[in-house]
DNA sequence: AAGCTAGCGGAGGGTTGCCTCCGGATGCAA
DNA sequence: TTGCATCCGGAGGCAACCCTCCGCTAGCTT
């Protein structure tokens, strides 16, 4: 996302006076506490008082709450993308894997704002997009190295684990034992471990 | 839920005589549609007017938002509990396989509801012991017959599913081409199909 | 260093939804 | 049928939030 493909026209707002994209940024990381803490309903007062600056200043750099989601979604899916890079390294299973799990950590926190970006949003569909380019080779690999089924593609993976992470798990070690039994189903019939 | 169990202090509240209790009713149906069109936010008084009913006699049955949660979420429980009898005339793996197909419909349209009451409720906690006490044996007999692994829980089994209902599916196949693979990482190392 | 202009903050008007309250209606028991 | 306890509806006060608007501040350029 940072390098390939255009870049998304969300950031192309991005303003360039130093303290306009110092708010900019502030307003963001606010946003996406928020959002976090109190989900897709949260003040955009709040918002603006986290970020320490006025509530005109929110509304001139995002219009619409949409915006702002639009923006702090657009955030997150840059920084996991930017995570896939680098597991080529590892052996095919493994590396499938090991983004797989960010993945999950990825998409915990994202319920509410997913939510509401799933209805009608192109912004939506091209984060999607960026999100299978970081993923889907790691699957093709998996899959020529035949230790994953042949017959699922990485678009039935994605629901699968994303599905799982929207589960609130008591303890880490459940959510990894449950999402160890989702990988078991992605093995082949009789895949060598 | 019906006869089991002592019956959760929410119904207690039921009134009596006729048109109350028509009201009630009314009210609870209204409410499950307006929570599914429009999330757990959806507008009080939109639920009265559905239920046609003025808005007093919302409040009177339900002194908060979260009383009225809690009743559509106990219905729709119930429903599901009551859903899993007969089930034990299938072969051990057909009938879980069967109840949690029911299991995913019943938690696809509750996403909102779950997500308010997952934080701090003890309804929500007597409700998932209903359904353990539903779903658990049938899980537990598909272990003796050796058709499902041994080391996981029903409560992993619970989780796995029920994360993969709230991802929306574009097709129906797709979904269950999913949950075929969440339930082939059930089966143990090397089980007979 | 001085001016220009992008950017700032927050007061305030408008809207929406929450919840209370009480005069009137109505089911039920006798 | 009659009386009364229960229940009804919705007006209205209150609070929260949305968003606009404009006088002031402070980066950036020359």
């Amino acid at each position: 996302m940072t390098s390939a493909g255009q870049a998304p026209e969300v950031f192309a707002r991005r303003p360039k006076r130093a303290d306009a994209r110092r708010n900019y940024d502030a307003l963001i990381t606010a946003a996406r506490e928020a959002f976090a803490e109190h989900g897709a309903a949260a003040s955009l007062e709040d918002v603006a008082r986290r970020a320490g600056v006025g509530i005109g200043t929110l509304y001139r750099n995002f219009p619409t709450r949409r915006h702002l989601f639009e923006a702090v979604y657009v955030e997150e899916v840059r920084e996991l993308c930017h995570s896939a890079e680098g597991l080529a390294e590892l052996p095919p299973w493994d590396a499938l894997v090991a983004w797989l799990h960010r993945f999950v950590a990825y998409v915990a926190t994202k319920r509410a704002l997913a939510e509401q970006l799933l209805h009608d949003s192109e912004i939506f569909t091209s984060c999607r997009t960026e999100i299978f380019s970081a993923g889907e080779p790691l699957m093709r690999r998996a899959q020529a190295a035949g230790v994953v089924r042949n017959d699922i593609g990485f678009d039935d993976v994605v629901r699968l684990i994303s599905g799982l992470t929207m589960a609130q798990f008591p303890s880490p070690e459940q959510r990894d034992r449950v999402l160890g039994v989702a990988l078991d189903g992605l093995r082949p019939p009789a895949a060598p471990r």
